[in-house]
DNA sequence: TCCATTTAGTTGTATTTGCAACAAAAAGTA
DNA sequence: TACTTTTTGTTGCAAATACAACTAAATGGA
């Protein structure tokens, strides 16, 4: 049975609903603590590479970054160059989650690797984001509007 | 690195969001093809059984099936020995539409999947299932207010 | 240069999601 | 048996999510 996907949305959804309730007491609300990691790994991405990144609607990334900024986590700021654009960057406030979140990310990597070998850690990882990328492209298309025939 | 959950994140959002706008065609609102799937494949399940499979909270899914049934899709069965569960069964509404949803799943598996051969799509598959068992005791508990030490 | 297209961002609105808090049946225990 | 706990289900609320539709800047041709 080629259940691989069905294995890898069960799994996304228990460690999201795991996260989201760790991250409570850390005054971040459902999804936040993705958005935060990513522009404090990449201080300076737009809002549009973001949701990209993420693999999220930009409407939800705008008021997911939207309610960083209210929070003070991040601030957006002006590009010298582009006038459009909105750099994004982790305040202070923002930067000191960094860890914690790191933190509770590599527990659950612990515990969902447990008994795995290197060598199956690494395959795993090897194929995972061959699948991502054989994905990405349909997830753009038919985001854009584009319908698949099957 | 360990990035494994991050791609799981990522692809499992990707194919949500995929699915989600294909089945919109078909009067299936968001995530709904999740428990109507699940429901035709094991007919008679009870609601606290289908959140704990699909990983999604109780309540959440209370309110996709109550939207289920409301949409005529599927129906809610008194147990003859006990009164408190409601066993779960498609209509023939439901049951028509499982082969489209199963289309689409296998065709967005194709494109997963494409370069991958056997060994290792069944490779992938083997890890990911021990990497949901691993998490699901996780799951769980901190569903249930467990706090995890980290 | 001018115009069309793409990119980036926003807001309105409807829907889903999930935590809290509750009720009641069932199961476990003394 | 009487009791406590667990299981299953519901509803009120607050929040996130995403589709539509819209601006405006940037980019890419003729």
């Amino acid at each position: 049975m080629r259940d691989q996907l069905r294995e890898i949305g069960m799994i996304a959804r228990a460690l999201d609903s795991i996260s989201n309730i760790e991250f409570k007491e850390l005054e971040l609300t459902k999804g936040q603590y993705l958005y935060l990691v990513r522009i404090c790994e990449e201080p300076g991405i737009i809002q549009e590479k973001l949701a990209e990144l993420i693999k999220v609607d930009r409407t939800t990334a705008a008021r997911a970054v939207q309610k960083l900024e209210t929070n003070g986590l991040i601030t957006k700021q002006d590009d010298p160059h582009n006038k459009k654009i909105k750099r994004l960057v982790p305040t202070e406030r923002g930067k000191a989650l960094y860890p914690v979140i790191i933190r509770e990310h590599e527990h659950s990597t612990d515990v969902a690797l447990a008994g795995l070998s290197d060598k199956e850690a690494e395959q795993l990882l090897r194929l995972l984001k061959r699948v991502r990328h054989n994905i990405e492209g349909d997830w753009d298309a038919v985001k854009k509007g584009k319908k698949r025939n099957y």
